[in-house]
RNA sequence: UGGGGCGUCGCCAAGCUGGUUAAGGCACGGGAUUUUGAUUCCCGCAUGCGCAGGUUCGAAUCCUGCCGCCCCAGCCA
């Protein structure tokens, strides 16, 4: 039934993005006979709606062109990364649609990048600087102004090589002394201002555990890694743009494939290895309105309470929109549609809602359900009444099949698929009024039950015999359709009605004042006791169906059991009638 | 005169080395079909390419000068 469309190898569409068109053109020439990418996420928190651009761009590509797409955990700074995200990162790839060539972690290469270092230092390129923290940015000069050199940018290549050597050994303190890169302290790319590559934390590392006292930053690390992979095409955010120079430098001073002892350890390891030069290419990061995506942000939300954990369907990490309902192929068709560029831009909320409608159209089962029930009573059928429908389970899709869907004399239809007093342009019940019940027939309401406070708590009405589903009469034109379930045969089944979890576009925007926790909404959840046709109800957690009319909504992949529904709603259905009527 | 990017329809985005009427998608408006006010299907939607000059028979595309927005001063990634 609800299939999960798989990615795609090739498009229908060739993309002409800048990216794609320098692939094209690399293949062309012969500058490379086969490409390799990388998706390198930080495992210092969970996946959210921007990575999603990241991972297709990658590994979309990489498929696209037959070549490789590596995944790759940037685990150079302990502390602050948690295996449990490393876990959370790989299922989150894979639900998305992909599959890496080999899974490495930057922690592999540490003894590479020592001797790489060494190499630097030996070349004259590298010197141990003792200056502090606080020093080193006060030499570091300003935005505007040139840096100054470091008294001990000038040591000699065997004071250096002792040096660093005792660091690697442990003995000296966190802080104490870094490894610099030597380049140009009056560079107007701050980043080409000496960097350090190399640091002393003296702090387990998840994977490496105490065999390092020094651990590589991330210019240094992160260059060298996908030189080390042979990777072709290295793709990144806008922000790294001015990285650039130095992933350049790095590679180019360190030289891997022309150093083969350098990265020996890999071959001896049995982690394949064959050293290329990479080219950096930068792309504009997905932002989307209503959204944040701030792995600290994100992580407040989760601390503070205001969400249920990280998988919260309100969260716009892979794991929410996961149990939200969202589907891996609703979100690869927003990466398509957006686009690849160096713009910045945002794109709007109901771009993705649109994506996942359109996937879920093709491939969500319909059912019916009532969120918010109104008994309606079917006067002229006998006491007792009952019997079995046969209902197609897409409109659209045979393959999809059929099922039975009990009816009896009373059933549940949506409260707001009654008014009393029909505002203008109502296609639903009203007193006096027709409207057809899904795959029944055309139904009169005769009478309109009160309570003692006048509230409406029944509907008296009458079906028209010639109008039944099948009969020549049922071709009879009403303005509505409405939705219902057999009250007999419903079951009750909790329904967690979702919407933005901001109430503006623009949450992180200060502009007026508040603060982005200001603009958290709390109508975002909304838990509903609703009615489910039994065919709703016995299902696998994470199906996914249209209830019809309503929208498409998820079995909660945690808390849903047969015999205790619990459904999701993913995104209601596109409404020109709430839009029409101000809503 | 710090460095690096970017400005094409409401939101994205093609347009690369200048050449007939400025792709496409989404949104929007109108119409048709419809037992989901859903879906689907037609039709419409920038004399205009941040602004101002210039070169040219011809410029969104080349030149000059402005204007606007984003990123960079972690021993984070």
């Amino acid at each position: 039934m609800s299939t999960e469309n798989p990615a795609n190898p090739t498009p229908a569409v060739q993309h002409q993005d800048f990216i794609r068109q320098i692939v094209r053109d690399d293949l062309a020439s012969g500058k490379h006979v086969a490409i390799h990418t990388r998706f390198p996420p930080e495992p210092n928190g969970y996946l959210h709606i921007g990575h999603a651009k990241a991972i297709c761009l990658s590994f979309g590509i990489a498929r696209e062109f037959s070549g490789w797409c590596n995944l790759r955990l940037d685990d150079t700074n302990p502390g602050k990364e948690d295996p449990e995200f490393v876990e959370g990162i790989k299922d989150d790839v894979r639900w998305l649609g992909f599959e890496w060539h080999e899974l490495r972690h930057a922690s592999d290469y540490f003894e590479v990048f020592y001797r790489a270092a060494c190499k630097l230092i030996e070349d004259g390129v590298a010197y141990v600087d003792d200056l502090n923290a606080e020093e080193m940015r006060e030499y570091r000069g300003t935005l505007t102004a040139a840096g100054r050199n470091s008294p001990h940018r000038d040591r000699s290549v065997e004071e250096n090589l002792d040096l660093f050597r005792r660091m690697r050994a442990g003995e000296f303190a966190d802080g104490s002394k870094t490894l610099r890169a030597k380049i140009d302290m009056a560079a107007g790319n701050m980043n080409m201002r000496d960097p350090a590559i190399y640091r002393i934390r003296k702090i387990a590392h998840q994977n490496t555990g105490d065999a390092w006292p020094i651990y590589p930053m991330y210019d240094y690390a992160h260059s060298l890694s996908d030189a080390l992979e042979g990777i072709t095409h290295s793709l990144c955010t806008l922000e790294f743009e001015d990285h650039r120079p130095l992933y350049d430098w790095c590679v180019d001073k360190v030289d891997l494939p022309n150093h083969p002892e350098l990265w020996q350890p890999l071959l001896d390891a049995g982690l394949p290895t064959q050293p290329a030069k990479p080219r950096q290419i930068e792309f504009s990061r997905l932002n989307l309105s209503y959204c944040i995506t701030s792995k600290r942000k994100l992580a407040q939300l989760v601390a503070d309470h205001y969400v249920d954990g990280w998988d919260d369907p309100r969260m716009n990490t892979l794991r929410g929109l996961r149990r939200r309902g969202f589907t891996p192929a609703g979100l690869r068709l927003l990466i398509d549609r957006v686009g690849v560029s160096k713009q910045n831009s945002v794109i709007d909320y109901a771009v993705l809602e649109g994506c996942i409608r359109e996937d879920l159209d093709a491939t969500a089962a319909r059912r019916m359900a009532v969120l918010e029930p109104l008994k309606l009573v079917l006067t002229n059928l006998p006491e007792g009444h009952e019997e079995t429908l046969s209902f197609p389970n897409h409109p659209k899709d045979e393959s999809f099949g059929t099922r039975d869907v009990p009816f009896s004399r009373e059933v549940w239809i949506e409260r707001e698929d009654f008014a009393e007093v029909p505002p203008k342009g109502f296609h639903r019940l009203k007193p006096e009024g027709e409207v057809r019940l899904r795959g029944v027939g055309i139904v009169k309401c005769e009478q309109v039950i009160k309570d003692a406070d006048g509230n409406v708590v029944e509907l008296h009405c009458t079906l028209d015999p010639e109008t039944r589903s099948g009969l020549p009469g049922a071709d009879r034109k009403v303005k509505g359709t409405i939705h219902w379930v057999s009250a007999k045969r419903a079951v009750a089944a909790e329904v967690r009605v979702y919407d933005r979890l901001f109430s503006v576009a623009a949450p992180d925007s200060e502009d007026d004042g508040k603060t982005w926790l200001d603009h958290v909404n709390p109508e975002a959840k909304r838990v509903l006791r609703g009615w489910l046709e039994p065919a709703a109800a016995d299902v696998a957690p994470e199906q996914r169906f249209q209830f019809e009319r309503l929208g498409y909504f998820v079995a909660d992949r945690v808390d849903h059991r047969a015999d205790a529904p619990v459904f999701n709603r993913t995104v209601t259905l596109r409404d020109t009638w709430a839009r029409q009527a101000g809503n």
